[in-house]
DNA sequence: AATACAATGTTATAACATTGCATTTCTTAT
DNA sequence: ATAAGAAATGCAATGTTATAACATTGTATT
């Protein structure tokens, strides 16, 4: 700091998303990890698109800054997000989504809608003990904390 | 038929689901559809592969009998199968398997183990009906039939 | 300086899926 | 029976998504 006079934020550029950021820096600083410039950069462009984007599309968009980029860019920094627990995939659709929950370690419940594409995450306490306990009587065991549903999302119910 | 002697059922080949594929064809005549040699022998292998299928593997066994079988061939008549509800796409693994519960109408959870990627399908009225519900009150609605899950096989979980 | 390690760069290719168009086969109305 | 139209298939090319394999860089520790 070199002055007393306070500075000036960054002009909140719509989606500049500082905060969240500097909050999943931290987080992955108390695991032993670090949320590179890259990865950094990737996250954010994440938080800008709250449906979901395609890989290859954060690829082109990474590349506006890095030339030099190229698909292990992203596919890295994507897996070292969901690894933190700071993204999910979208298996049907092939999308990646910010996590919207980082905070708790609850299951989600992803409603990826047919009709637009838009994905939605949910927490859903009671949905998902019950689902835990129906699949334990199975045998099974709940392990990631992904679920996947086609569910119309509410514009596309209106929009009918 | 030519003579009053029973033919000789075709040898209970492992794996020849007669039946079920009978079954499968007449739904689909009902509907108005064809369940076509390449579909019937599509969907043979995916009631011969309880675990799921990768599109190309299902190219590659198609190809021993159709050798100019492309991979248009195969989607098209996985699309079909869908289509029909008697397949499914597992969308996180590129896996097919036939549905093991055509004659109902009732949404289906999908256990894939991230293990063994084995697909199990399961029923559950009760989890189905709590997880329509929690959408509805959040203005989505249930689409389709597939809710994918991530969760280990009874054979992984002891495996531990 | 030498080493160790995580992250990134670079090139190539594997794996998955669709498009477009030509041809064949199956219905069905006449 | 047969022509018209629809449905299905053959085929080549291409598009999309993801990973393998190996080299390089940066930084921290010894």
């Amino acid at each position: 700091m070199n002055s007393s006079i306070p500075d000036i934020q960054c002009p909140p550029t719509a989606g500049s998303h500082t905060a969240a950021l500097d909050l999943a820096e931290a987080a992955c600083r108390t695991r032993g990890a670090s949320l590179t410039a890259i990865r950094r950069e990737v996250l954010e462009l994440l938080y800008r698109s709250p449906t979901g984007v395609k890989a290859y599309d954060l690829l082109a968009q990474i590349k506006e800054a890095r030339p030099g980029a190229s698909p292990p860019t992203i596919y890295r920094a994507l897996d070292f997000l969901i690894e933190q627990g700071l993204a999910h995939k979208i298996g049907r659709m092939n999308l990646f989504v910010a996590c919207r929950h980082a905070s708790h370690q609850i299951p989600s419940l992803f409603l990826v809608c047919p009709k637009c594409s838009g994905v939605t995450e949910l927490q859903e306490q009671s949905v998902m003990s019950a689902l835990s306990n129906s699949l334990a009587a199975a045998g099974h065991r709940l392990e990631s904390p992904e679920v996947e549903i086609s569910a119309l999302c509410p514009m596309c119910v209106g929009a009918r």
